[in-house]
DNA sequence: GTCGGTTTACTACATTTATAGTATTTAACG
DNA sequence: CGTTAAATACTATAAATGTAGTAAACCGAC
């Protein structure tokens, strides 16, 4: 279990990933293109520098690669979030639910669908 | 509102700062050093860099300088969430907020306080 | 006033990150 | 086959980060 932070610009590039699942560097530069425009070898020093990480597996599929990700980005949030509770709520998950519930705000059907879910946890 | 993110290294001294509110580059590196055994001149390397930053203020008092976060904590922590929501969860708070009661676990309490703060968003 | 510790100022240097160019390989097309 | 568009490999460079040393200023105790 690595899950080492990637840098901000990998970061993008790895959502762009998750977006398309899979992909040649051309594949996810064009992915990426609606939030930032790099060159496209720009795009591929980054997927290098992934796969040396292991972020990311690169396969040869005839005249290129195809980039997939190691792990999932419901993995990736969860590590992060992890991060932020260690960090800043002294290590304590139920510290940044009411931070966040607190600080946010949510439609009527959202709380619904919380309340649910907090419910549910609770008979058990 | 800058809130830039800071780096891994100076945001270990600034959590060190948080705690003690303020202090000199002294007082901030007794604090830190549980975590990590710093240089002083690395510790003050760091302050000036987050100072040039806008993250702290320095001022002069007697032979030292006192150093003081130009951001409370919890408005930090809030930034670091919304980067979070809009990078993994679609920029929709709820998403985060289900996704994260869903893959934590909780003791009865901590869910009756989180249900607690539901009613009370609910009703209004 | 001098000595010695504390603090600051300035400099240094290796690593990582951000970004992209050039050159070479490749494979498909006519 | 030879041409060419796409892909990869390799190199480059500036900025940011991590870490710390040296030198100079500063101040309190003899």
């Amino acid at each position: 279990m690595k899950t080492d932070a990637l840098s901000k610009s990998e970061l993008e590039v790895m959502v762009a990933l998750w977006r398309i699942g899979s992909g040649s560097v051309s594949d996810i530069r064009r992915e990426l293109a609606a939030e930032r425009d790099l060159a496209y070898t720009t795009v591929a020093t980054l997927l290098g520098r992934m796969a040396e990480k292991g972020a990311v597996t690169a396969k040869k599929v005839g005249r290129s690669f195809v980039f997939e990700p190691t792990e999932q980005q419901s993995d990736y949030r969860k590590s992060r979030l992890s991060d932020l509770v260690r960090q800043f709520f002294d290590d304590r998950p139920s510290s940044l639910a009411s931070h966040f519930i607190q600080t946010n705000s949510f439609t009527q059907d959202e709380l619904d669908d919380l309340r649910r879910l907090i419910e549910q946890k609770r008979r058990r």
